[in-house]
DNA sequence: GCGCAAAATTGCACAGCGTGCAAGAATGGA
DNA sequence: TCCATTCTTGCACGCTGTGCAATTTTGCGC
């Protein structure tokens, strides 16, 4: 009983929780975030506001889809173990877009949601906040890329830790950056070529100049 | 009567303002965020609740300190006009470093509201809120610089619009990973010593393996 | 000092948010 | 069929944030 039969009481659990993401999205999109109350929501939803709040803790949680995740299993080791040390962003590069195929799926949901960050700041406030354990994950997985590429950086963990960091946050730059220009343009790559785009520039960009 | 004589009026603004800042820091540390009512921190800056919400939207927003913004004047017109290509990075290096010269003036709380920061993702992510704004100015001015250093850049007005935004989120990214290792650590370096060691740190990233 | 206009403070009312609690309904398995 | 588990719902309650209008304080010319 596990992916193939959730049961009745799992589906209709994540029935409701679609229906009220749908519901509010809906409404949102409409009338704006503050034209929107819960109880409006709600009854879209066709559930009782006390149980919308058994779900989400907010409006705006509601808005947001799930936090992103590393990538299942497989896909971390590769990347620990490719013995690359060269292509180090390369291999972030392509992590990141395994971590965000999930979330294109319903692309529909996915640009609403798009929109709605530009928008409202405290959105996009929410998003970056989940993004921080996404980067926490990150991190350490790249230390331990680093610790694999090269053992003797064990002897200064802090440091260690330090450089990982850096490394991180430098490439979710380039994902916020694929990120909006993917979003602003006309560009008809997909994200995940955007993303790839982005690095390959932020690479470039200390090539050319050393800037 | 400019800054000399900013006026009863406006001394007792400022005054009132930090009061309330003072209360909410204060009450917050002793009893955590969500064991502080408006109320309670209006009685100990000894102002009305209502009061309370002609200056600050939130307790949220009481905690935070103002806004990060872009050095005045000379500053930035020094950097968009530095002629130096090859220092991009150095220049926005300080630039950052006379931006947040202004935070770091009382020392006391501003380790509080980093440990607030830390503490709760609600407070970090307003944090990101505010600093959207800023980078999107920092990119204008980087945008000018680019546009100094190589004028051609005004024939694709879009890819210099991403070009700007790229190097600025990885500047950000520095800043950022500077901001965590100065208070995480017990290195003796002022804020702004740490800020350039990132920055060296990121081009040496790049320099070393071409990663 | 005096008085007036501008600005700040305050109380009040009100809608919305978010949570604890306990009763009732639906579900899954024996 | 019956029972334990889980989900839903209504209710009560305190906190948040804002519009409004009354009141107080400040700045300034006289």
């Amino acid at each position: 009983m596990d992916a193939a039969t959730p049961g009745l009481r799992e589906r209709k659990r994540l029935a409701t929780r679609r229906a009220i993401q749908l519901a509010v999205l809906e409404l949102v999109a409409e009338r704006g975030l503050d034209g929107v109350t819960v109880d409006e929501a709600s009854r879209v939803a066709d559930v009782s506001p006390r149980t919308f709040f058994n779900y989400f803790a907010s409006k705006e949680e509601a808005l947001m889809g799930d936090p992103p995740e590393l990538p299942s299993g497989s896909a971390v080791e590769e990347f620990v173990n490719a013995g690359t040390p060269g292509e180090l962003l390369a291999g972030i590069n392509r992590l990141l877009i395994r971590a965000t195929e999930g979330s294109t799926n319903d692309i529909e949901m996915f640009h609403r949601r798009h929109a709605l960050l530009k928008q409202y700041p405290q959105l996009f406030a929410m998003r970056m906040a989940t993004m921080r354990r996404f980067e926490e994950e990150v991190a350490a997985v790249v230390s331990r890329r680093l610790l694999t590429d090269d053992p003797t950086l064990a002897v200064d963990v802090r440091h260690l830790a330090e450089k990982s960091r850096l490394i991180t946050l430098v490439s979710f730059a380039a994902m916020r950056h694929a990120w909006t220009c993917w979003a602003d343009g006309e560009s008809p790559l997909q994200l995940s070529e955007r993303l790839t785009q982005s690095f390959d520039e932020l690479r470039s960009l200390f090539a050319s100049s050393t800037a």
